[in-house]
DNA sequence: CCTGATCCTTGACACAGATCAATTGGGCCG
DNA sequence: CGGCCCAATTGATCTGTGTCAAGGATCAGG
């Protein structure tokens, strides 16, 4: 694999993810010490970026686009077990192996830092290990919660549960537009929405098409989705009604 | 609720699960200090331990007996996400709402510290704090595999994924048998069966029946499971070959 | 403009697992 | 011992989603 790497970065204090990431917990001088052993990689759209069972020998966030963690069975079934979005952290300080597949499914920039000294820093730096256990935390309510999706969800409930993660994390990153409705691009094809929620390729397809005629939502072209009614959209996922976002 | 708390519990150097809960790491004097915090609470078959959406005030260990986690849809349907026997931890450090049901499924002893002193506490022992972070990346690793089960397995196939890790977990806690061949109480209903797997009962007993016919395990009563060859087992389950526990 | 590639949609049919319903079996208490 | 209760088994039927197959839309390259 050749990648390209930018050992020039921005400066962390300019960095968009720099509140939401590992870093967010980091004084000045604990992100200078950062700064000087992160470097910046690009991956293309389709490109692996770790492969299951490969050692691993750097960590990192995600600054920008969307990257996937996938299970292959050896007959070939495949399931999605996590989306990776910006700020969301990739690798596993203190082990070796990686369990699963990393793939990018846009272009995709992230900020890494070689394993060793990020292990040696974490023990050093207890803003860190605080902000990562954190955050693994929230993925494993994530996980649970999408435990609950593949378990018990119906077809149609998979894909608004599904529409409604993309959106809510979409929302998060933007400035809000008109509360009650959302507009945003699909990361994923069909193909890997339907290895998110176990389903097929044309269950997801047929699922999809239904929402739009039963105006649950708007499609122009094939990834640009429009949901006139976020209410609507959260009843059809089966989820508790609220509507609060876990903030 | 009354439930009954016995202040006085066995030392921490006796304790079965000294070498595996979060406690695992900490050294003598740490241990101490936790020992004066810590007090034992029974809770019996059926009991809830926390309900979801409750205020957690306490964290802690299980030291005998079985748990699990479920999330609860309005309309009744279930999924169990997660399955808690003797040195899992219950409770998350730094958040106040219990996310799911925590209910005891066999009797079951807890060694618990109120929440306040336990998080003072994690924040000035990094053995602690590293022990949780490591145990919190096994269980999502576990719950990611478990997604692989709901989503993609076949009711056979779920079932026996669910002997083997039992199985697993069962033989990790128990002097070694006869290697190639496992015996074990299922500490589960047939329907908690089908709440972890997101099948129905009826679906769950008679993928059993097929197991027996087939020769994979034999029951003795409805819940004594035995595993002449645990090879096939996991031939069913669909895993990886290998064998190799995770060690 | 045509060609091929990729992704998506739609239809017809099959089947794994859900649902509804009846029966069995073991444990416990009187 | 007999009666009850609950978990589990087994059977019959239904249905949601998978499977297989045939196009359609969009885009890049020649």
């Amino acid at each position: 694999m050749n990648v390209p790497r930018h050992k020039l970065a921005p400066h962390c204090a300019e960095c968009p993810i720099r509140h939401k990431a590992v870093c967010a917990r980091c004084e000045a001088d604990e992100l200078k010490r950062l700064e000087e052993i992160k470097y910046y990689r690009s991956f293309e759209a389709g490109q692996t970026i770790i492969w299951s069972g490969d050692k691993m020998d750097f960590v990192g966030s995600v600054v920008s686009g969307v990257a996937t963690l996938t299970q292959t069975m050896e007959d070939g079934r495949t399931q999605m077990v996590g989306l990776l979005l910006p700020s969301d952290f990739v690798g596993r300080p203190g082990r070796n192996g990686a369990p699963y597949d990393v793939v990018a499914t846009t272009d995709i920039v992230m900020c890494c830092f070689r394993k060793t000294p990020f292990e040696t820093m974490m023990n050093e730096t207890p803003h860190i290990a605080h902000r990562l256990l954190e955050m693994t935390l929230d993925e494993l309510d994530a996980a649970r919660e999408w435990m609950l999706v593949l378990g018990r969800k119906t077809a149609r409930e998979k894909i608004a549960s599904l529409l409604c993660i993309i959106g809510r994390r979409h929302a998060s990153l933007t400035p809000d537009g008109p509360s009650g409705s959302m507009v945003f691009d699909l990361p994923l094809t069909r193909e890997a929405m339907a290895d998110y929620l176990g389903l097929t390729l044309e269950t997801v397809s047929r699922q999809m098409s239904a929402l739009r005629k039963d105006g649950i939502i708007e499609l122009k072209g094939k990834r640009h989705v429009i949901v006139p009614d976020l209410g609507r959209l959260m009843d059809v996922a089966g989820d508790d009604s609220d509507g609060g976002f876990y903030g």
